[in-house]
DNA sequence: CGTGGCTTTGATAGAACTCAAGGCTTGTGG
DNA sequence: CCACAAGCCTTGAGTTCTATCAAAGCCACG
């Protein structure tokens, strides 16, 4: 939990306004309410969901995760957050409440006072560009859950894969049909309310389906057409134009695990 | 889909604007905004899934869903509309675009130009009281998330009903343990992604489990407290304060469906 | 009194989970 | 440089949960 260079919170600040078309006054009391940046390892909790308050926090890298744990340990993960996302953008209270944690090393920063801001209407621009983020959430919420509530297993693999394949292209982090994938399939399967090993096999199945291929920490889509029509997923324009290349992966045979493995199929 | 006595907007609009503490100008400029209350039939789509842009509707009265239809038939609710609810906070967009279908009679009000109003800025109140419900939407799409991921059938049914009870007091439209229950069985299925035998035998076993009871068109709890902890529900306070005088169904060992059906234990 | 919508029941099939063990990598320490 | 341990992925077998199919019952309504 470390403080590491303020300047290094400025990538995710450009992405957390890409869109919002800040005036550059705007820019600057965004930089300035933006709390230092702090590293948490993989794994612990950057928030609890028993704290106290709702902090809002700047993913400035690394990926996390906001997830409520059952007093019988099932966990379920209700968003990811990329690098650029924000959690805790309104105090939802109650029993709601969930936790932030950290899935790899993550670095955060504070965004409370930006909130705090936002709240007070200090800024247009600023409130603007809030509403935006809150509108996504929202949308995500509701990918979710008709995820949660109508998808096969393998849908929901294929569907989660690909919207995360189009944030990171939003993001900047992911192109020519090929992501990073840091994440276990134990993160995957509590996101998407599966067991580890049903989680597995719907990997596995994509795999032996020709629709993706992956090498240790990273994804790359054999089809991303055939993919999001099988999993009822409406591609994003972007995404399909960041996949105009076609790379070379499309030609191996090599069809691992995401960090180990064999070929398999 | 006739055009009904403005005023009948007013009650909606007093839940509407339950918490927010309105000043009496933003209480005026809100009924200016609030377009004529319409009426639909149950069953009918108030706004298509494929309407060309979100419009914004208060929910006067009767019961509406947001829910998705895939193309082979299976569909999602994504969140049940009851009346003070409003449907399109924000433009959502792109591919997680809902529907909005009337499952009672329901008496709708145009709420464009509130919504309009909000975004423009021209009311800090009316702003307040905006952001609290998405905030309230928010709550409740995290909820579902956690019902649809990680909650078995049995407890799904079960939060739900004690999700829509709440909803209810808090409304002012039940008490005593006790509410209406317009929806078929169907519709529950589709908000718990379950399949309507299988949402049918869990509203038994919740029978036979004295935990609720069940006139036609109304359900009343045996014992809410044991139901909450069952179904990992953390009950609001409201929600048990309206319950103190258990009325008098627990008594009775009238055990029913919804709107039909015989004794089944 | 027949019809349609909803609920209920039973039988069967399919999907997903659990348990248990083994394999691949990576990192660590001798 | 090798042995070991830990974490993650993979596999197989057996069980539980949930869906599907089909039919029947109940109720409201015309």
């Amino acid at each position: 939990m470390g403080s590491i260079s303020r300047r290094s919170a400025d990538v995710a600040l450009r992405i957390f306004a890409s869109g919002a078309n800040l005036t550059p006054a705007d820019q600057d009391l965004l930089a300035r309410l933006t709390g230092e940046p702090q590293a948490f390892e993989a794994g612990s909790w950057i928030e609890p969901q028993t704290a106290p308050e709702e902090r809002a926090w700047l993913v400035v890298s690394g990926w996390a995760a906001q997830a409520r744990v059952l007093s019988d340990r099932r966990r379920q993960i209700g968003r990811l957050l990329l690098p650029g996302d924000v959690a805790g953008l309104s105090h939802l209270g109650g029993g709601a409440r969930l936790g932030l944690l950290a899935l790899t090393e993550v670095v955060v920063a504070d965004f409370n006072l930006v909130r705090a801001a936002v709240e007070a209407g200090k800024s247009r621009g600023l409130a603007r560009a809030w509403a935006e983020l809150q509108r996504a959430e929202q949308a995500g919420a509701l990918q979710q859950i008709m995820r949660l509530g109508r998808f096969t297993a393998f849908e929901r693999t294929g569907d989660l894969l690909l919207e995360l394949y189009e944030r990171l292209v939003a993001a900047g982090l992911a192109h020519d049909r090929s992501m990073p994938m840091p994440l276990t399939q134990e993160v995957l399967a509590d996101c998407l309310g599966l067991s580890i090993v049903h989680l597995n096999r719907m990997v596995q199945l994509l795999r032996r389906n020709q629709l993706i291929a992956s090498e240790p920490r990273r994804i790359s889509f054999l089809d991303l057409e055939r993919l999001a029509e099988e999993c009822h997923h409406p591609l994003s324009s972007e995404a399909l134009a960041e996949a105009a290349p076609r790379s070379s992966f499309t030609g191996r045979a090599k069809v691992q695990n995401f960090a180990a493995g064999h070929i398999s199929g």
